[in-house]
DNA sequence: ATTGGCACTCAGATCTATTGAGTGCTAACG
DNA sequence: CGTTAGCACTCAATAGATCTGAGTGCCAAT
């Protein structure tokens, strides 16, 4: 266990340490804080937070900087995160205002969300999980054409146009179009492989062919509907920190934009005591993201979570207020979920 | 006029310099080419391109630098660009093959590009121009909720959930569905203003404050239709090349984040020769772009150009084989639309 | 018009001090 | 025992100083 002060001088480091991007020392430490005690006596306490290996010198002789495990620290004695200002409340509260669809909502969000902390924003589509589909339809666009729509209780819509090359009766669209409604609407999206097999099947007469046709691609949306996709945006303000990162950029920006890598990642976070969790450092199991630190928390619908909103940026990040943001963009997003629906 | 040599002499250090990343001096020129004069002979014809401001030297002794104007000159000398390898054509072919909507067709298409190029790729949505409605769908999604489609002749869907607070009679519903259908389809989406607020009147009835609520919701559809929209593709392809540009990225992936810049750059672009249209170092307006080249080519629908596809990337890029990927990229996604309609 | 020759320039690499922030340790103190 | 002042020491960063060589511009000769 750490004493109390060196806790307090590790805290001092770090915040100094993030505001100067400079290694601080204990003659520094001394000036800026009030610990009534000697520069001297600071660098016994530095010697414990070293032996923890809760910081490092950079160079033989030159200030401390945290290590990942001294982050990590930091952020877990952090009891309270920075508020919001009220600039920043009116900003959500004003993109909160007008409900739209969720593509839209989505992208205000990690357009918000990004400039709110400066950071790249990321937002997860609500996956699969627990969808169920509302409704489904078919349109007929043209003789020989139909456009095929999923929309699941998320509000997520996708569609498919599809070419009937023989042509179609107007009725027998309408009649496929109850058929599929009637089988599959309110089931749970993982269901629908099976029953839309037995609807083929059930399928009679006239609407045989059609509903042959339609099936597969139906079953094409569902699986586009449970592929995971994240939406990104703020990358430039990862550039703007490009001495937080050693050596180049470039493969972290090439890491960031590789969707896979990120979902997996973030999928795995789960919620600590502020309803965040985050990913400090090496923390994550991607080498070239050995420098970022990942900030997420789950946005609601129905009271479950359904996906992901966070941040990712530099190690040297303030974590208190990025924290807070994340925290907040999340509940109004639950809140701009649940309200229309 | 510029004589002959000094032409060649003016191609063949854009091209070492494209290579290298070294200015380029008389020395090494005659090296690697075989002009059959001297060293000194050369500097003679380089001091003609210096006094044309074709060439710079970045100090008083070293090599020369090719400027916007001399790379502008060697684009507009080339006559005949790089082909696509095998390798290249098959992954255009594989990725045409599959016909599928216009959101995932454009996103591949970028995809793609920014692969073929190792640049930034973008590629602009079909704007509203000449678009016409193809089709216009009210679907009911459950007592208190219609959603409203727009699908444009281009395969742009758009579509919008609505609240009906009182509810609605499915009756009426389809009826709005035909009155819209009827007086629609097939027109400009610039017609649709104007004819909308007729139907508003026309409408008899019950139909009437139905109509009165889904109109302007379609408005606003065809105008989020005409907003441009861009997508991009490869930003870390642009951090790569970090040492291309002075200073630091972060201004350009900002320039490059702001979709309103970009298309205003695109959409004043006029294709050239070649099909292809270019923007060399400061010939475009945008400051923070000003060390970049902008490569675009157009793609069409029925014929005509509806959107532009292309790439941005460093100056010093291998013009020959980005304006080749360019230009077959556009004509694949031409071929691509064009098929399936 | 082309060329060899030559003096000249200057960015970049290499080396050497110099500086100073910061450390670790020790001996003394309350 | 925890704290402190003092001191020798380290080493990154900075600033000069020097060297080097690629490359130039120009001139006189072909």
């Amino acid at each position: 266990m750490i004493p109390d002060r060196p806790l307090e001088v590790l805290k001092a480091i770090v915040r100094d340490y993030i505001a100067s991007k400079e290694p601080v020392g204990s003659k520094s430490l001394v000036e800026r804080h009030s610990f009534g005690v000697s520069a001297a006596t600071i660098r016994n306490d530095m010697a414990i937070l070293e032996e923890e290996e809760l910081i490092v010198a950079p160079h033989t002789s030159s200030g401390r900087v945290p290590t990942d495990k001294g982050y990590r620290m930091f952020v877990d004695q952090l009891n309270e995160v920075k508020p919001l200002s009220a600039a920043e409340k009116v900003a959500i509260e004003g993109f909160l205002s007008k409900s739209s669809d969720l593509d839209e909502t989505l992208e205000k969000t990690v357009r918000l969300l990004s400039q709110l902390t400066n950071q790249v924003a990321l937002v997860q589509y609500p996956s699969l999980g627990r969808a169920s589909v509302r409704h489904i339809e078919v349109i007929s666009i043209d003789d020989q054409r139909l456009l095929l729509m999923l929309i699941t209780d998320s509000g997520r819509i996708q569609q498919h146009l599809l070419e009937i090359p023989g042509g179609y009766e107007a009725s027998d669209v309408e009649k496929l179009r109850n058929l599929l409604n009637e089988s599959l609407s309110g089931k749970a999206l993982a269901e629908v492989a099976a029953i839309a097999k037995t609807i083929a099947q059930k399928a009679t007469g006239k609407i045989k062919p059609l509903a042959e046709r339609v099936t597969p691609e139906l079953l094409a949306l569902v699986d586009a509907n449970s592929q995971e996709k994240i939406l990104l945006a703020g990358t430039s303000n990862l550039a703007r920190r490009e001495d937080d990162f050693p050596g180049s950029i470039s493969p972290v920006l090439e890491a960031i934009e590789e969707q896979v890598v990120l979902l997996k990642l973030v999928s795995e976070m789960q919620a600590d005591q502020h309803g965040v969790s985050l990913l400090i450092g090496r923390e994550n199991s991607v080498d070239a993201l050995s420098s970022t630190s990942v900030v997420v928390s789950g946005y609601e619908n129905q009271g479950s979570e359904i996906a992901k909103v966070g941040v990712i940026g530099p190690t040297r990040m303030d974590y208190s207020s990025n924290i807070g943001a994340v925290r907040a963009v999340a509940r109004y997003l639950t809140k701009s979920l649940g309200g229309p629906a």
